[in-house]
DNA sequence: ACGGTTATTCTGAGTTATGC
DNA sequence: GCATAACTCAGAATAACCGT
């Protein structure tokens, strides 16, 4: 019997979210305010329905299309502005926070057709008519479609993580409903009728953490009602699909927190961490396996599916797996602040208990840390001292992973041909 | 007045990998 | 084979200011 082939069908950047710091350009935000103004006025002469959806043209486009603004801001006011097109939504504020200014999300069909650098180039030319930025990645869903395996095949308990049990997930998450558009009428209607009973099956991992995974079955027959989604077969096709096959979709999704410890702070090294971002998630954070005896489910084998998505790349062939690192600094006065935060919750939380405690001050609060200390660390058989020592170990132990990282990036740099 | 926004840091609990 | 190291995750906290 002939071996089962898998077929990467595609893969890309399927959502990405980048936030730009730096200050806007000489009268944009007046010039957006006011837009929002008229905005706001032709949604106040709208009745009751479809209010909020109001919209006014900018003199700004993206991929050909002129961008919208909204008559309200953002997420309860960490963004003043609002701006829509197909290819993207823009976010904008005043930065006063955080030294952000602007946020922009590319939709999936706009990074599908010109590809994620491409898309990108666009967006960062949009965004540099705006105002002067650097640009920091803050969410990247990586994503491979893979052709030649049904999702019916797929058991939670083949699946090896680092970390946590997996769960299992029955939605009805994104799945892409596509139509052969040579289909003949008579296709049609069978197809209408498997989709219709159809359940789409998606596997999740960690799906609220910074790191997550979705893995979810597209329908054997697609179809569609909206013909902006017909291209995606296309892509699919244009990599050897026979328009026939099951595909499965793996997604990685790294946000914020994850893409720090990877070093990943500016597009550039995005762009240069792609497959190590992959090769960690596929190789060390989750694996699809075939389960032995063995209880170190680490030495379970790798199933020739999952080594099709292992083998899948973005940039380069020869990507080592990322590696995460706690990033540990001494910020002194965040911890103080934090510290501070932490007693005087405590302290709200025994006055709200115990009634308003007359004259209790900082020194009386940390007095009542004290005598909760001992129960603390005889719980855990331990000691102050001792765990402090603990710490050091640690932070030490941070720095000399550091030395090596900066080691590493040495070595690749040194191997890299000056061009 | 209050709740929500983003990035970052820390911690404890729980699980897996690894070194001796 | 066992003790310990390493890792993940969830949930605290901080900053300054906007919208309801």
């Amino acid at each position: 019997m002939a071996r089962q082939t898998y077929r990467v069908v595609g893969r890309n950047i399927d959502t990405l979210r980048v936030n730009g710091h730096g200050p806007l350009g000489e009268g944009v935000l007046e010039t957006l305010l006011a837009l929002q103004d008229e905005a706001v006025a032709q949604r106040d002469a709208l009745k009751q329905r479809r209010r909020d959806e109001a919209r006014v043209v900018t003199p700004w486009q993206l991929d050909g299309q002129p961008l919208l603004i909204a008559p309200h801001g953002a997420n309860q006011g960490m963004w003043q502005v609002l701006l829509f097109c197909p290819a993207a939504r823009v976010s904008i504020g005043s930065g006063q926070l955080n030294g952000i200014t602007v946020q922009v999300i590319l939709s999936s069909s706009f990074l599908w057709q010109h590809g994620y650098r491409g898309a990108w180039d666009k967006t960062q030319t949009l965004l540099d008519e705006l105002g002067s930025f650097t640009y920091q990645p803050s969410e990247v869903h990586l994503c491979a479609d893979i052709a030649g395996k049904s999702a019916d095949t797929l058991h939670d308990a083949d699946f090896v993580r680092l970390g946590h049990v997996t769960r299992w997930r029955l939605n009805d998450a994104m799945v892409l409903d596509i139509v052969d558009r040579e289909a003949t009428p008579e296709d049609h209607s069978t197809n209408e009728l498997i989709v219709r009973y159809r359940q789409a099956e998606t596997v999740s991992f960690s799906l609220a953490s910074p790191h997550s995974s979705v893995v979810y079955d597209k329908p054997r027959e697609i179809r569609t009602h909206s013909h902006d989604k017909v291209w995606f077969g296309d892509v699919w096709e244009a990599n050897g699909w026979d328009r026939r096959q099951p595909v499965i979709r793996v997604e990685m999704r790294y946000e914020r927190e994850v893409l720090h410890e990877m070093g990943v702070e500016t597009m550039a090294q995005l762009w240069e961490m792609l497959d190590s971002l992959w090769q960690y998630s596929t190789r060390k954070w989750l694996r699809h396996t075939i389960p032995t005896h063995d209880k170190n489910r680490s030495r379970w084998p790798t199933t020739a599916w999952w080594k099709t998505v292992q083998g899948v790349t973005f940039e380069r062939a020869d990507a080592c797996p990322g590696q995460r690192d706690k990033v540990r600094q001494f910020h002194e006065q965040r911890m103080i602040s934090t510290i501070l935060g932490y007693v005087e919750s405590w302290v709200a939380w025994k006055a709200h208990e115990q009634g308003v405690i007359e004259g209790f001050d900082l020194y009386d609060a940390l007095v009542g840390i004290f005598d909760q200390a001992d129960d603390h660390y005889s719980h855990d058989a331990t000691t102050f001292l001792k765990q402090v020592e603990d710490k050091r170990r640690k932070i030490g132990y941070a720095k000399d992973k550091e030395a090596a990282a900066k080691q590493r990036k040495l070595g690749m740099l040194a191997d890299e041909p000056a061009s």
